[in-house]
DNA sequence: GCTGAAAATTATGCATT
DNA sequence: AATGCATAATTTTCAGC
């Protein structure tokens, strides 16, 4: 019932990545007893198939960018895809969604201060053609994201 | 003026890495004309100091979990601390935040179809003790994330 | 914090099952 | 798909700057 073929030691090599990228093939190989060529394969399959990214993911906090916020606008839709591309466009923006409403979106921004919230608000959303603030929630903290996400277990169980 | 010490040369370490994060330390060196061990230890530097983290991201759509919905609790603050701990203890909970009141909480869920999702809002959260669906709205579709957020270059200028 | 050179480890290409 | 082997490439260790 399952769309994909990956079973219970792709999972394993899959909670090894999540952990270190850049753990080598050999050393996975090593902790499970796996053929080291094994393990590459397994990667290379699953990054191949599209269902894993290895990748790098920046801390906000960080750099500075303590403030959080979620922002709602409605956008007008002629103008759909250009403000799409000009928010995607900007730093600030570490989320973008379509919303439930044909015209909206949500999407989630990242600050070092709250006056720049605020100006973001008050000056550079009402500066996009199309785009009108339906509101605005401060993200006091975010306790979990998407880069920890993984299926359930149950889903890489043997044939 | 900033909190930090890493330069262009950190940045573009970064880019390459977020493009593949198991990309050769080597590789990375010959494309920017660095000094392999350099590229090592900045990684390192990165990494240890928490500005990074080198992990693998997997893709709910790919394991069937296309639905994704954006559900708004209330949650009494005596139960809090359990609530938080059973909705991360949930595989289908992709995002776990503190909302702007001190009751709310926003999570962001996964399901492969409806059917799950309802069973969720109707059953599963309201079965929690001190748990109160304010509200939902289905995520058609999401552009970015926080994976592929990156600060603004300036802040990797040289001092 | 950067670099060099040798040693150890890891990755790759190819062939076999 | 998994594996063994030979070769290539990379990482690590230890040193000096």
């Amino acid at each position: 019932m399952r769309r994909h073929s990956f079973d219970l030691v792709d999972y394993q090599i899959l909670r090894e990545l999540q952990a270190d990228a850049r753990k080598p093939a050999a050393e996975i190989a090593r902790k499970f007893n796996l053929n080291e060529r094994t393990v590459r394969n397994r990667i290379e399959r699953m990054v191949e198939a599209g269902a894993i990214r290895l990748t790098c993911i920046v801390d906000p906090a960080f750099f500075g960018y303590v403030i959080t916020a979620d922002i709602f606008l409605e956008v007008e839709l002629e103008h759909e895809q250009a403000v799409i591309t000009a928010l995607l466009a900007m730093p600030e923006v570490s989320y973008l969604a379509f919303g439930q409403g044909t015209q909206d979106l949500s999407i989630e921004v990242r600050f070092k201060n709250n006056e720049q919230l605020r100006e973001f608000l008050r000056s550079v959303l009402p500066s996009i053609p199309g785009v009108h603030v339906k509101g605005y929630a401060l993200v006091p903290r975010i306790l979990r994201n998407i880069d920890e996400w993984m299926p359930p277990v149950e889903e890489f169980a043997e044939e």
